[in-house]
DNA sequence: GAGTTGTACAAACATCTAGTTGTGTGTAAC
DNA sequence: GTTACACACAACTAGATGTTTGTACAACTC
């Protein structure tokens, strides 16, 4: 359903796979050819192109041309996008001392008469 | 529906929809019924009570009991696993001042005797 | 007890995902 | 030119996800 994904969206589901974290986890220790990414795992040269793809899409990681490999390289500023609805959310909710007040609220609605 | 996802892919996998993100923002100002959470979206009851089940198995919200329905409460600490994960491997990145050295030594790796 | 409301479960279906094997292609090295 | 390497594309599989319609059920209202 979901043919053209908004940046957020991207981000986050390249995110929610620990193959492609450890990925991310192992460019942060430099640039890595996808034969190289390949190593560490259990899984074919294909399944980390393709995870590597994702990642490419997503504008976590991009890619340059060295001789007749194509090495990637992270793109950190990438995160922002992340971290940033994050933590907004995060401060949003974290300022509602009045959770107290808010369930009461709750209730109020849900019964205006108060005769509970 | 099985898999036994890690919690980090769970979380972050929950946050990849836009849906389940405007309900998280929705549930910012106070406790909603799956009913209400249904209204703004053209979408039915039981699609939206799907993506509740998905925001609960990754602890993003709770449920609680008022009469006979079951208002969705926001569970906000919950946003620290990936708040934590991302702010890490932010600094991490950041911390890479050497990124001129890092780019030389790939292609040292590369081409040992700088015959290039 | 009958009707209404809030919610969940079930089956069906289309689409997406993460992997596989097998094959093709561009670059470099001899 | 042949050989070797790094990588991508294609076709396929199994399982997950997103959505629908239809139904069931529990709790309140009358």
């Amino acid at each position: 359903m979901t043919v053209v994904q908004d940046e957020l969206s991207s981000v986050f589901s390249a995110l929610a796979d620990p193959t492609r974290r450890a990925i991310l986890e192992r460019l942060a220790d430099g640039d890595a050819t996808v034969n190289e990414l390949t190593e560490p795992f259990a899984l074919t040269q294909q399944a980390i192109s393709k995870h590597v793809q994702v990642l490419e899409r997503a504008d976590l990681i991009s890619r340059t041309r060295v001789g007749s490999s194509r090495p990637c390289v992270l793109e950190a500023e990438r995160l922002d996008a992340a971290a940033g609805w994050i933590e907004r959310h995060r401060e949003l909710w974290a300022d509602r001392h009045d959770r107290l007040e808010q369930h009461l609220e709750t209730l109020r609605r849900r019964d205006p008469k108060g005769t509970r």
